[in-house]
DNA sequence: AGTATCTTTCCTGTTT
DNA sequence: GAAACAGGAAAGATAC
């Protein structure tokens, strides 16, 4: 290890503890590396050596403790997408960039030869005020709060702010430092985390994956090196207070997002089957992280609803890739799969909260969203437009909730590495049963196949289906007054409720909606978008997507009628907003979140005005 | 165990 | 007349 490094105990954004240096530093692959970053940083291949001013005073210089630099919450961000620009092609031009925290100031710096190399840094630049000059690769990077919205709500940064005495001058240099620090973009380890299990990851994948977290969330990187020494079996056995410790206000975050990549991960390790690898019916081909352009808050998306099979009348809906592409780079140690499905154009959600807890994903989700916008507040809960970008991180949501019934409850006979996926045993289960069952044998994909057997007419699928632990299958919802209501009762007279434990978490109805209307095998043909701008969508196939929803809930009794019952209730939580006069026309309310597409309907602009696609109004 | 929330089911009546 | 909408009521499932 070296001896100096001026990094101790954290790493993230290289400042927070850095800054308690006054030296400065030289971090990176640049021809002024003072010192080999992997070492600190195995993962940090694309760390980017600057030279910043750090408005700060030097009360508190000594490394002990101090922590003197009140941007450090921010600065990962703003030198991550300053160091993406690079990236982009346009190294040598003047960026113009706008965030809500910090102004930072480029400038040349020849005492700093920073080298960043390669890897495709698709990020979003809309956050920093930048003025880069000259050489791509050498900065003096002052860093200035803004006024701060972000750094109020930064306990560090307001621990600090006595000691700071920022000016929020540019000028104010007699109040700076220059270091050098390392800065990670946003997907600095080329995503080796998605790559492992969690139970793998070493300490590099533990920050990567924070940093892809805290990128995608909006949250402010200064806490990681609490994260430092912990590994991905370790933050398994961490439940949420132990996030919440590491991470003040924001540790839930981190422990849903973690959680729901755990779940993802589970459902797709399992579901070898109904993956269709040569057509991304997962999207799996992408990573979740945010090396994709234009995609930056987009989080581990694994498209859990893609798992859906399509209803039989969908069969017209092949499951042609749009990329074509073997899913190998998400392959996870054990075969199984990870990753988002956005080059579809499908934003997944990725509703945080593992715990189901609607609050916890909405707020998660609307910060990530703000992040994305040129707005305030990103810890605002407003859904914002923005049109064409506004893929936010998504939640985790609905995806966590996401389980192919038609698998489950069936003992696994593989022990999982993962004790504490807990919460997460049924999907295994589900998982494990689908395998030993189908994946090496037949798989089905057939969408017949699936419905029916998701109908409960499958036994082997159904064996241990709903039931009252008689055989019978009781009936869920208000029960008849009239008593011969048949046919729905025909199928549940003898049926049982479908709604079991092992629903839990199934997802909620609006996620389910929303999601499909990020996903080209259901959009537009099953649900489309009518003005993606206000959030207005229409059902196409009612029925369809009733079945489709009862596929999903193991509930074949379900019907149009029903779900738009369900539907209707999300007008009182402003989830969704009804459409007066147009019939099967729904609204997205302010209480929904990540709805918002940037491809509406899958146009193709080559087919512009030759298919049902270009219908969007706007 | 109690409560809240979400969903399902059934229902009556209304609108398109 | 059919389909969809609106919303009350009741009950199941789940989370807290």
């Amino acid at each position: 290890m070296p001896s100096a490094s001026p990094f101790e105990g954290g790493l993230i954004c290289g400042i927070n503890k850095s800054a308690e240096s006054s030296s400065s530093v030289v971090i990176g692959g640049g021809a002024g590396a003072a010192w080999d970053c992997d070492e600190y940083f195995p993962m940090c291949d694309d760390l980017f050596t600057y030279t910043v001013s750090v408005v700060h005073n030097n009360n508190n210089n000594n490394g002990s403790g101090g922590n003197n630099n009140s941007m450090a919450p921010h600065l990962g961000h703003q030198l991550a997408n300053n160091a993406s620009n690079h990236h982009e092609g346009q190294p040598q031009q003047q960026q113009q960039q706008q965030q809500h925290h910090l102004a930072v100031d480029v400038s040349p710096d020849a005492s700093v030869v920073g080298q960043h190399h390669h890897h495709h840094h698709h990020l979003h630049t809309h956050h920093v005020q930048q003025q880069q000059q000259q050489q791509p690769n050498d900065f003096m990077v002052h860093l200035l709060p803004l006024g701060g919205v972000g750094d109020q709500t930064n306990p560090a940064t307001n621990n600090n702010n006595n000691n700071n005495n920022n000016s929020n001058s540019m000028n104010n240099n007699s109040a700076t430092s220059h270091k050098t620090i390392p800065v990670f973009s946003s997907s600095f380890s080329n995503g080796a985390w998605e790559k492992k299990l969690p139970a793998d990851w070493d300490e590099s994948d533990t920050i990567d994956w924070l940093f892809t977290v805290a990128n995608k969330l909006g949250i402010p990187c200064e806490y990681f090196a609490s994260f430092g020494h912990l590994r991905g079996s370790n933050l398994l056995e961490m439940n949420k207070d132990d996030f919440q410790s590491k991470y003040p206000n924001h540790g839930h975050k981190f422990y849903e997002a973690f959680r729901q990549l755990v779940h993802q991960i589970q459902l797709q390790q399992h579901s070898p089957a109904i993956i269709d690898t040569s057509t991304d019916l997962l999207g799996l081909q992408n990573t979740p992280a945010v090396h994709h352009h234009h995609q930056v808050h987009q989080t581990n998306n694994v498209d859990c609803w893609s798992m859906l099979p399509p209803p039989p009348s969908m069969e017209q809906n092949n499951y042609t890739a749009a990329n074509g592409q073997p899913p190998e780079n998400r392959l996870m140690a054990n075969g199984g799969y990870c990753g988002p499905a956005h080059e579809r154009g499908h934003y997944t959600n990725n509703n945080s909260a593992m715990d189901s807890s609607s609050s916890s994903y909405i707020y998660l989700n609307a910060s990530a969203n703000l992040h994305h916008h040129s707005h305030h507040q990103q810890q605002q809960q407003q859904q914002h437009h923005h049109s064409g970008n506004s893929k936010s991180l998504g939640g985790y949501g609905a995806s966590d909730a996401i389980q192919l019934t038609n698998f489950q409850q069936h003992h696994h006979h593989h022990q999982h590495q993962h004790e504490s996926y807990d919460s997460y045993s049924l999907d295994m289960m589900a998982a494990d049963h689908y395998s030993e069952n189908y994946s090496n044998s037949t798989p089905s994909s057939d969408p017949e196949e699936m419905m029916a057997a998701s109908d409960g007419i499958s036994p082997p699928m159904m064996a241990n289906g709903p039931h009252n632990g008689t055989g019978l299958l009781k009936r869920v919802g208000r029960p008849s007054t009239s008593g011969n209501k048949a046919s729905s009762s025909s199928s549940s007279s003898s049926s049982s409720s479908r709604r079991r434990k092992q629903d839990r978490g199934y997802g909620k109805l609006w996620e389910f909606i929303r999601d499909l209307l990020h996903d080209p095998k259901y959009c537009p043909s099953m649900v489309r978008w009518e003005d993606v701008n206000d959030g207005v969508f229409r059902i196409v196939q009612s029925e369809k997507l009733a079945n489709l929803w009862g596929t999903i809930k193991n509930n074949p009794r379900m019907t149009y009628e029903k779900l738009s019952r369900a539907m209707r209730y999300y007008y009182k939580s402003k989830v969704f907003l009804p459409v007066l006069g147009r019939r099967l026309v729904y609204k997205f309310g302010p209480h929904a979140v990540l709805w918002k597409p940037d491809n509406p309907n899958f146009e193709h602009p080559t087919m512009e005005g030759d298919d049902v696609r270009h219908s969007v109004r706007t």
